[in-house]
DNA sequence: CTTACTGGATAGTGGCAGTATCTAGTCTAG
DNA sequence: CTAGACTAGATACTGCCACTATCCAGTAAG
């Protein structure tokens, strides 16, 4: 398949095409001759993941760039390269850095809490925790105190559900995508059902007011 | 208060305060002089709030802007103010436009399979739902067709908790921050936590292999 | 042979979210 | 009363990101 097909049949452009090539997303095709090569079924169905990432996603061309290289280290486990995809995953927008001693502490609690102990000790995720913490302690946002343990069971039973989705019986990099794909795409998913649940539940409470 | 001091006890630089007033997402100050002008508290929390917004929400700037227009309308009602709030929030990410009817029907099944019946009819939240739900279909992700059921009364127990948490002996103003900042902190929370759900139960499944 | 297409390198674009500069008016310390 | 710091508002500029366009010389089909 020449580019131009490649192009046509993904709907994305030549041009950047050849610039996720540059940046390493997608690999350069089989070379047949100086000025030629050929791409496959495999350039497709990367280009068409890479797209859904960013456009349903957002997520930025660097994180696909360490989401390709965790699929590509064939020396690490299943696991280690979800643990990676979770790390890449996790936009990295500005909460306040170097989390204190006190959140970071009710962050580890909460993983405690939830019975997650698996979750590496020194995962990114559990200081991005943390920052969130911080932003909603200093935020006036009313918490209760069992407001994690609402959550927890729920956010649990929600992961569970997605993982055992997952077909285990495929290769490493079809894993890979499903993982990514659910991680991404499924958490639109919630989020997306998640507001129309707070205009539901917004009516029953505030219909009328003022 | 001048400018400089609202800078100071805010953390933004004067030059971003001067933008957003010129984006129409703070209200300029009281108008002492020609030039001088005072702030007050109500320009430290709604600096503050924007910041976290943008911080830790990624909202652009365009959406802030619209969540502002939401609680300025005096003549809607809270649910009515809510439901704006809730169109703003929705990140316009291009995922296909103009879902099909199959799709759109498919989200409303789940809307009504969710018992959302106070969603309006013509919530732009349905069509977002319904692209969601194309690209999922399209994406090769193994769905199970009772997915959404499993998902629905985890997703409706979250939203319910968090509207339940907002104090409605309050004005306006205040329960529209409340549930802003629930909306966008809170969601960010529990994607954390899902992320750290994901690794765990992966851990479970997948220790080892390859 | 001509025309369209190609891989690779390099330079340019558009949008977003600020940031800087300028002007002319105002306050405060000395 | 004046020098220096500060200010509102207008306008222009910047950095970053994700592309997009241009150029080059090689390839291939009609």
């Amino acid at each position: 398949m020449r580019i131009s097909e490649l192009a046509d049949t993904t709907g994305v452009s030549v041009a950047t095409i050849k610039y996720y090539v540059r940046e390493g997303l997608l690999s350069p095709g089989r070379k047949l001759a100086e000025r030629l090569a050929d791409y496959d079924d495999q350039h497709v169905r990367r280009l068409r993941l890479l797209r859904v990432l960013r456009d349903v996603g957002a997520v930025p061309v660097g994180a696909l760039k360490a989401l390709v290289d965790a699929t590509q280290d064939r020396s690490a486990s299943v696991h280690d390269m979800f643990g990676k995809a979770c790390d890449a995953l996790r936009t990295e927008t500005a909460v306040p850095e170097v989390p204190d001693e006190h959140t970071r502490a009710l962050a580890d609690q909460i993983v405690a809490q939830a019975g997650w102990t698996k979750v590496r000790p020194d995962a990114p995720e559990r200081d991005r925790l943390a920052s969130i913490i911080r932003v909603i302690l200093d935020s006036g946002l009313p918490t209760d105190p069992e407001g994690a343990a609402t959550y927890l069971p729920l956010v649990d039973a929600i992961a569970a559900y997605e993982l055992d989705q997952i077909d285990d019986t495929q290769d490493r990099e079809a894993m890979m995508e499903q993982m990514v794909l659910g991680q991404v795409v499924l958490g639109e998913f919630l989020l997306s059902l998640r507001r129309l649940a707070h205009e539901h539940h917004s009516a029953l409470r505030f219909a009328g007011r003022r």
